[in-house]
DNA sequence: TAAAACTACAGACTGCAGTCTGAGACTGTA
DNA sequence: TACAGTCTCAGACTGCAGTCTGTAGTTTTA
């Protein structure tokens, strides 16, 4: 079904020039600091080749994200079985926060909230493994009688997933002095305790 | 002290001139649509004039946005005495949210959101007026028994204009199916229970 | 297999926020 | 009252994201 003409093949490949040229430069500076004829420049192509892969500069920033994903999904077969729906919950959020904190840093956060559109919004898509993540946790708290009925286990997890979004939007736009870990879990507890039965 | 001289009062003008005019404009059509140029020929100044007053055409938007705090304190005026503090919260932030969201729109809160910065960072004032309220209630339920002491006024209320912030966010970030007074309803209700003793 | 239609791409161009330079008017000092 | 220093402002200029136009080569059609 793809048919893969040998001129399909080159643009496949001149796309994949250009997005580890630009992931190349967004880890070597940052994102503000790459500029989009740098990119094109270090991939040896042309603006034109730019935009026809890319709708924006942030659609490739946005592409390196979907990596943190796949550290969501690894994470959640770490916590033991036995364990509450709500003490999961918290554990994930603050496992979640570490690692966005250590592994990739304000300033990412800054730029995806910053450059986001209501088309463009890696938050907003209800089909991320965060989402299905969290969902699936709420509804097991749900199962067990832990968690309240009165609201569907999507409507909890989009109450829970824009608490923490919250969370680290303060954190991104704050100095030193927020402790995104403690924060986390101040308002997890509150959450988690006013969803329960 | 203020020292008018004939000089400062000129640039006052002139700064008036600036702010009137791009308020005008932003009203007119909207922040993104209105070039600093345009500001500048309307009001009959110059770029250089522009930036001596004001560091950004962010810096003016937000001068236009201080105006919510004053709705904020009449607000509070009319709030039943008698009524618990959790119930001053829940109909505070309703209220807000059916202010915002007939008398500003989602377009501001987009600027809002895409234009700020650490440096520059409207929600995170904690001087606001905004913060002071609902600190005010917060205070007010822990003295009346209502919620618990194991975090100070300061902190809970921290935690609440966050979620706000949050559902703010997605609001604005999203299409019309987001009901922004049920899902502030949904929110402030579980986070106020998880508060209460 | 020739012509028509399309695709991936090159790079010049546009639009706009913000900067820089310089000048004229004002202010404070002696 | 002269003159050195300092503001306010004008407008040319820079830097950068994104657009537009043209084209060579490829694919489709007949």
């Amino acid at each position: 079904m793809p048919e893969l003409t040998p001129r399909k093949i080159k643009a496949k490949q001149t796309r994949k020039k250009i997005l580890e040229a630009a992931l190349s430069l967004f880890s070597e500076k940052s994102f503000d600091e790459t500029t989009v004829d740098e990119i094109v420049k270090l991939s040896g192509t042309s603006k034109g080749a730019f935009y026809t892969h890319f709708k924006s500069k942030y659609e490739i920033f946005l592409e390196k994200f979907k990596e943190i994903d796949a550290f969501y999904l690894e994470f959640t077969h770490t916590l033991p079985k036995e364990a509450s729906a709500s003490e999961k919950l918290l554990h994930f959020s603050e496992s979640q926060m570490v690692f966005l904190r250590d592994s990739w840093g304000k300033g990412l956060f800054r730029t995806l909230y910053t450059n986001a559109s209501p088309s463009h919004n890696y938050f907003l898509d209800k089909d991320r493994v965060l989402f299905k993540i969290v969902k699936e946790f709420v509804h097991e708290g749900q199962e067990a009688g832990e968690f309240k009925r009165e609201l569907s286990d999507e409507e909890i997890t989009a109450i829970i997933t824009r608490c923490m979004r919250g969370t680290l939007y303060d954190w991104c736009m704050s100095g030193d002095e927020f402790d995104l870990l403690m924060e986390i879990q101040k308002v997890m507890r509150a959450l988690l305790e006013g969803l329960k039965k």
